[in-house]
DNA sequence: CTGAAAGCGCTTACAG
DNA sequence: CTGAAAGCGCTTACAG
């Protein structure tokens, strides 16, 4: 049990070979070049002498690391591990790995971020931290990093992206609220700078628009955050002003969340007194009191496209930039129903 | 804007100076070693040529890439989220990254995962994935990888750990119980394999124990997953066994859940006829109806103390095998009430 | 204080 | 089919 690691050459040694035939050897693609017989003695031998060839030394010569950079900005966010999860999949199966990297919303720690990753040779970057106007991306694109970005979209459109289709999403959630009779509903949008925030409110007005409902029936109020205080908030404000909506969907569960701690402040029911519809169907939403009726969206599923699209964009540099929009799903739950006579 | 990234030797051309007086100065730790001036110069071609040293050729040199492999069984699980970025900030802070793989719990699949990992030259490994008779730690071991696993603990003692308190949580649980005047008690045990489930169950006896109460008034029934499936099956069982039972303790809060799910088959109610208690306090379990009572875990704070240990194991080769507990604290909430007299 | 040189562990044309 | 050699971009003794 030797204490450092064997090297080819040490390989080479025990075989009587060269090293540059046990690299060969040791590398599948090139394993042909080598006659059968002395492939299968090296082989041997590497096993015996726990050889692992050193992806350093390989990086270096080859410019190749074989590993994305994937910078979240807060893997406790419940949307973020399935999308991981995604990427680590669909990079496992072409023998990429990805270095996660969490970093909140500071450009400057953003950047220092990225350059350590690219410092450390990354082939490519997966980004969920992009803002609609992203100067990190920005910087990227200049200096040619293939780049993704996921969950989230750059506007400038320089940088593929992988996002659900926001205004399906919303023209459900509006569909279904339509159905069952409301005709004041509201919107409790995201941060207008994310284009989640931003889609959403778009998707909504657009949906609302097509219903042919007066314009003055609806009203929208933008959370201040992702958070359950902010949602709560922004609903307590919704109905100061729009006192006679009887319905209301937010840009997300956690925001939707918030909404509840307003009725129950309020003293008013869900859905008796109020439908909400939430956005992405986080995990525990169908065991909230009351079960939340909720826009699904694919967040494996996005994972597994921005590591197709990544590994895409690195294979080829011409590649096209690509926007992928996943069709999201309505998953009705409790906190919908007709609204009440009043 | 040139296409390839600069190199030391590109930087040194562009001052007139050699690329090892480059290097010095690149690294803060020897910049001391070239006069004032000099550095002052190349910094400002470095900068100006976007010098960014190429890790994959330090690694090589100087057998530290500064990176740290975590292993994680499954990111979507809520517990992981927060011990990763406690790892990763206890991490960073250090000038550490992490390398995230996310697998399960097929032990040829970790291995050949691990293998990655050490190929990429890791400094060391944290694992969250151990079991109580772990063959992966043991190869880690056998190997003289650092290694620190966190959440679970090897039986072994040749690794580092850190995990939380279990009997002192179970105790926190069991004597609440006590206090509401619960005497038939029952627990809904994790998997024997892993440390959780195994001190959850031990601190749960003991603590039992400790109170004088007739063994016979205590059940215990093992779910056979962390699962709402698997803890609603076991519940169902263990009432069967113990219709008497008026309060239960699960070893993790989704079995709680399933719990709840079973009561509602039953036509029962929590905490008129069963109390529960869970463990871990995942996000969400103030939210599900009725809010769960539930040992809360310091995850976050786990991740810190796994980064500091993994570090120090690095650094003193030497290190002490540490085995790092950190207090839970038990939240009351409405799950769980004084039993009702039948 | 600075330079010249060796070497980390690989890959890959180039010979033979 | 196999070997010899150059070179990837760094770090770090060793000279001067």
């Amino acid at each position: 049990m030797t204490n450092k690691a064997a090297t080819l050459s040490d390989v080479a040694r025990a075989t009587g070979v060269h090293l540059s035939t046990v690299s060969r050897v040791m590398n599948p693609d090139t394993r042909g070049m080598v006659s059968a017989e002395v492939a299968k003695r090296i082989l041997a031998e590497a096993r015996r002498l726990g050889y692992r060839a050193n992806r350093a030394a390989s990086t270096l010569v080859t410019r190749k690391s074989n590993i994305i950079g994937v910078v979240l900005p807060d893997i406790t966010n419940p949307v973020f591990p399935p999308i991981l999860t995604g990427i680590e999949e669909g990079l496992r199966k072409h023998g990429y790995q990805a270095i996660v990297a969490n970093v909140g919303a500071d450009e400057e720690e953003q950047r220092v971020v990225i350059n350590l990753l690219l410092g450390q040779q990354v082939d490519g970057l997966i980004l969920a931290t992009a803002r609609r106007h992203d100067p990190v991306v920005k910087m990227c694109v200049e200096q040619r990093v293939p780049l993704v970005t996921v969950n989230r979209r750059d506007e400038t459109g320089t940088a593929s992206c992988v996002i659900s289709d926001d205004g399906h999403g919303m023209r459900l959630a509006v569909q279904h609220l339509l159905a069952l009779g409301h005709r004041h509903i509201g919107h409790i949008a995201g941060l207008d700078s994310l284009s989640t925030g931003h889609f959403r409110r778009l998707g909504f007005l657009a949906a609302v628009e097509a219903s042919g409902i007066d314009p003055r029936q609806v009203a929208v109020c933008e959370s201040s955050g992702h958070t359950r205080e902010c949602g709560k908030a922004a609903l307590l404000e919704l109905l100061r002003r729009a006192p006679l909506t009887t319905a209301v969907v937010t840009g997300n569960d956690l925001v939707a969340i918030g909404c509840y701690d307003a009725l129950a402040e309020l003293g008013l029911r869900c859905p008796e007194d109020l439908s909400i519809v939430g956005h992405n169907d986080v995990p525990f939403m169908d065991m909230v009191r009351p079960p939340l009726t909720t826009v699904r969206i694919r967040h494996h599923g996005m994972g597994v496209e921005a590591a197709r699209l990544i590994l895409q964009t690195i294979e080829r540099r011409d590649a096209p930039v690509l926007d992928i929009r996943l069709k999201p799903e309505l998953v009705v739950r409790e906190s919908s129903a007709a609204p009440q006579l009043r």
